[in-house]
DNA sequence: GGCTATTAAATTGGCGCCAATTATGTTGCA
DNA sequence: TGCAACATAATTGGCGCCAATTTAATAGCC
């Protein structure tokens, strides 16, 4: 059981991301409300925080308000999902150039050892390993853009994206799948093959949250 | 019902807006602090509303908030006006197939009407009207890629980038620019030319806030 | 018995007070 | 005169109370 967590600095913005990660990991299920009270005794912050960092939530489209009824985790149609996916292709793959050019010895041996990582956490780590291990791949890769703006972005939309391809993700072979297109990046990157990078970008989400649909994007 | 100032809604969100309006219109010169007392009597809405919206307009990117100093209006640096650049022009010409394919004779017409409009709100117009007919007619055309997701995005960048380039954009020689830039679009859009108007994109981006600085960075 | 009106409990959310902090103005001192 | 310490005014921001609204529980009615 994991209710109330321990957090001594009760910044409203730390606690918006707390609870952001909390429905990134599944904690609450699409749909569901979130009930004021709920919030304030397993995060142990007061009323007022918790209003407010749910506010920013609402802001940063991750959960949903509806007047009078509260708050709620924000159901993603599948249309909505195909049209973030589309837009992630097109801001990730754009990446692609920046990435190849911005790459140093240093941080491709970072990159390495998280693509390394990575498996082993697949195979013997907790989701939240998994999770947090995949970002952070992610985040060093595109750090390399050198572009702050394109990374937010990515962020954003990466999140927004959350809720149902949670449960997708904890297939096996998903995860697998993962870890080989890692090494398969790690290997375009060293090679500067552009091309080839944004083509693994661009499979990489799409397999993020499968669907049987004709016709791409 | 209307006075000189803002009328009185009672959501927080629209006052957000009325602010983030205000913002873009130049009301507020970038780093100016937003004291909140001005704000409430200049919005007439209540100390508790100001504080909510502008936390809001936090999260949106749209101003910085300084522990116990208060918020004021984000400086965007020359770097990350670059960047928001980048990843407009990245994002506005992804748009342009689905602009093309998902034209009508319709909203071609709409088009015309809203370039034609905006020609003459150049030469007769206030500022909020040029600002409102261009907006409206960007709305139009990027509605038509039948993204919500990218429409969306497009207007948070195009937010972000304000504040700095409100002045250039006063300049006769660019509203007279922009008017030629709409003409143009229409008709590559109406020759279904996509290369043509992902380029005429393109180029409108990057003279919406042209580089003055002497050895521009 | 099933359905609806009434009452009670639970939850949300608007709003304001006042302590903490920062900015401003003033005085004393070298 | 310039600087620093202090006093005072202005501003921010944390927090809680309670009314408005919704949900449930219950009783009344057909």
């Amino acid at each position: 059981m994991m209710t109330t967590v321990k957090r001594k600095p009760k910044s409203k913005h730390a606690l918006a991301g707390e609870i952001a990660e909390a429905i990134k990991l599944g904690q609450f299920r699409s749909g569901e409300w979130l009930r004021q009270i709920d919030i304030e005794q397993k995060f142990a912050a007061t009323r007022f925080d918790v209003r407010t960092a749910l506010d920013e939530l609402v802001v940063r489209k991750a959960i949903e308000h509806v007047p009078n009824r509260g708050y709620r985790v924000a159901e993603i149609d599948r249309e909505t999902l195909r049209h973030i996916r589309s837009v992630r292709i097109v801001i990730e793959t754009s990446a692609a150039t920046a990435i190849v050019s911005g790459m140093t010895p240093a941080t491709l041996s970072t990159l390495r050892g998280l693509a390394e990582e990575f498996g082993v956490a697949v195979r013997e780590g907790t989701r939240a390993d998994q999770s947090r291990v995949n970002a952070e791949f992610h985040e060093v890769m595109y750090h390399l853009s050198g572009n702050p703006v394109l990374e937010e972005l990515i962020w954003n939309l990466r999140d927004r994206g959350r809720g149902s391809n949670v449960t997708v993700w904890a297939s096996h072979e998903s995860l697998l799948c993962s870890d080989r297109d890692h090494h398969a990046m790690l290997e375009a990157i060293e090679k500067r093959d552009i091309a080839r990078l944004s083509q693994l970008i661009a499979a990489h989400i799409l397999k993020d949250a499968p669907e049987r649909e004709p016709g791409g994007l």
